[in-house]
DNA sequence: GTGGTCTAGACCACC
DNA sequence: GTGGTCTAGACCACA
């Protein structure tokens, strides 16, 4: 559990990113119990309302369920996780061709580009 | 200048990336005097040696000047910045392929997400 | 017992209506002797005029009996008590549909609303 | 601008549904600038984080703008005012239903009454 | 103990 | 000046 978090961009939605990671990965399995609010962020160095706005975003999305009383737990539905996956990876993509936009290439470049790269991991 | 430096990869390498975006973007003109390394280093917070090393680096690659005697300058060649900037551009796109290879997505999976997006920034 | 008071309403008319729901809910058993007003009025945090008021209300619309010397009771006439839920039913549509007039919808579009969700509920 | 707050539930949602229906009524007309976060907390004397949680839901749902640096605007777009409109109202029946249930009134009960009420209005 | 909400006060980026 | 974020600390409901 690295917990980096770099002050260019809001904690919490930096803490939305990793623990999505976490759970693509199974270090977090379907249906398992997550620590308390709490423990969290104590654990990620922040504010426990930050951690907080974090695990409501993620329950907003789908992929975490909250027990009022006792505690979340990671969703069961695998279709919601492959869900969230898919938009995390658009994301992903999306940060992408916005700093390639900034490096002053244009789509047909990157889309040459990568299409080049890829098939260069083939071989 | 955010000098935004994350703890999970070397620091030199950090800078090296910064500096060649403020070269890309134009906040560093070619053919511009680079300030001193001391100053740099002063200005980023880190271990003049390190600034060092990532000023070497860049030298390495073609982008950096220096003159023995009067400090550096960014190269007057332009054709050195564009090269510098397609292998910028490669390590971004080789890093969004790890993420997405550790997601699970395989290549051809990866490609029609990209080609999408890109449609879709098209409209 | 939350006794929620706003200020946009005259108190005793939302004395009423709690004191309603309470009997309603079997808080209050049909039968059962209420507190003193002066204990009520306290508990509500209102003047005992006030609650006097609600409670000669109640006493009004057949759902209170005061007996001369010995306090208050819930009638334990259960056609009184059904009455009374029914009138509070109405109260509480007719708020709705004087809500949705506000928002714009007619007679048609209100009971479209409510049929639809009335049917999913069924579900 | 009565700005009723009660105390039994939390106050953001609260303030959302009054700024909905000052939307709805007109009081804030499509495309009009916002007072800023601080005056709209003082206004209805809650704390600027609260008032902003507020905004940041209806930000979310469409109904909201903002320009970075220079406030908020209500939208411009009438279908995303109308798609609101929709959702508020669904809510507002909702809520009744859940008393009706709380009540003892089972579907057809409540269908009948509602019915009942709203070809009285007619006449 | 759990999650949820609210307040107060601070700081930042942007223009 | 604007919105946005973060922290610290408190309180509540639930069970």
């Amino acid at each position: 559990m690295p917990w980096e978090l770099k002050t260019d961009r809001p904690i919490y939605t930096q803490l939305v990113e990793q623990i999505k990671l976490m759970v693509f990965s199974g270090a977090y399995p379907l249906g398992s119990r997550l620590p308390s609010v709490r423990d969290m962020a104590q654990e990620a160095a922040v504010n426990p309302n930050t951690m907080q706005r974090a695990l409501a975003k993620l329950e907003e999305e789908g992929l975490i369920i909250t027990h009022r009383t006792s505690g979340r737990s990671i969703t069961e539905d695998a279709r919601m996780v492959e869900l969230a996956k898919t938009k995390l990876a658009q994301e992903q993509i999306s940060e992408l061709l916005e700093k390639m936009r900034l490096l002053g290439f244009d789509q047909e470049a990157i889309l040459t580009l990568i299409n080049d790269m890829v098939k260069e991991m083939k071989q």
